[in-house]
DNA sequence: TATTGTTATACTCTATAACTATA
DNA sequence: TATAGTTATAGAGTATAACAATA
């Protein structure tokens, strides 16, 4: 695979999107007024999706899973997740979020909402409008690296 | 304050713009390759910019002395930094990269970089034009952000 | 015998409290 | 007496290994 070096400006912005994506992220994640905590959050999104058992959930959030059975062990104990057997499988264990824990969820997400529309309000619609389009465009990018990630997933296995 | 709720636009642009930063700082600090750790490199950033004190650098990093005392401690075993007494006050510890750090440093930095430039030379120059005044308008956004938070800390105390 | 999930145990990172050295 | 940093100890999260239940 040849590994071409990008030329200065490419990778000057690929240095400077980087950054600044980890600090958006790291003002949302650390923020002190969230009420959940991060790895409970992504779980209860995962649920919200669809429902899942407990190895599907591990492997998507890539822990092992006597971390995630911890995991869902304090969520199904707050009342956020419900566990249920599988009717056909007897080793499988269903899980599901409970309307407490779709409440949750919400509250959550807009609370993490919150921080970016406020500064988002203060731009022109003409800069709303760049990011829009700028945001498109690294969706396109994780679109296309996640497809890629399957593809070797796929064949590797 | 006023919680005026932003129009539907700016409240999707918001959270589409949230969520795609997330992902992408999730893949480049998770990314299986990275070398050192995440809180280790973060230490290494600070002492690049300048030598620091221990009591500066946990003030930064939002960590406890004891926390950082230890990260330090860590990375001075791996040869990464340099301790050295302050010579108008013996309680001080100034802390400096070494040569192996500010090696270790920029590899890391390539290695961080190397993802998102690769994603980015699959783009036109017009989508690299649109993502690099993108990346402009979000950076200004946290600045502004963090000279608010300076502000707010400043007249707290 | 293989697979799904849980329990037992250990390690890492972080925190608060207690301590040492210096001002 | 106050401050900078370290050491002692505890808590939370994750990992591997051992185990129980089901297929």
């Amino acid at each position: 695979m040849p590994d071409a070096t990008p030329d200065p400006a490419t990778a000057a912005l690929a240095h400077d999107l980087r950054i600044a994506c980890m600090r958006v992220a790291r003002r949302v994640r650390f923020d002190a007024d969230n009420t959940i905590a991060p790895h409970h959050f992504s779980v209860l999104v995962r649920l919200h999706e669809q429902p899942r058992t407990l190895g599907e959930l591990a492997a998507i959030e890539q822990v092992s899973a006597p971390s995630m059975s911890r995991s869902v062990g304090q969520l199904a104990e707050l009342g956020y997740v419900e566990r249920a057997p599988d009717p056909d499988d007897g080793r499988l264990v269903r899980l599901s979020l409970t309307p407490d824990g779709r409440r949750v969820l919400e509250r959550e997400r807009e609370h993490r909402d919150a921080w970016m529309a406020a500064r988002l309000e203060g731009l022109s619609e003409r800069d709303r409008t760049l990011l829009r389009r700028a945001t498109d465009l690294v969706e396109g990018i994780l679109e296309a690296d996640r497809a890629q990630d399957r593809a070797r997933r796929g064949e590797s296995r």
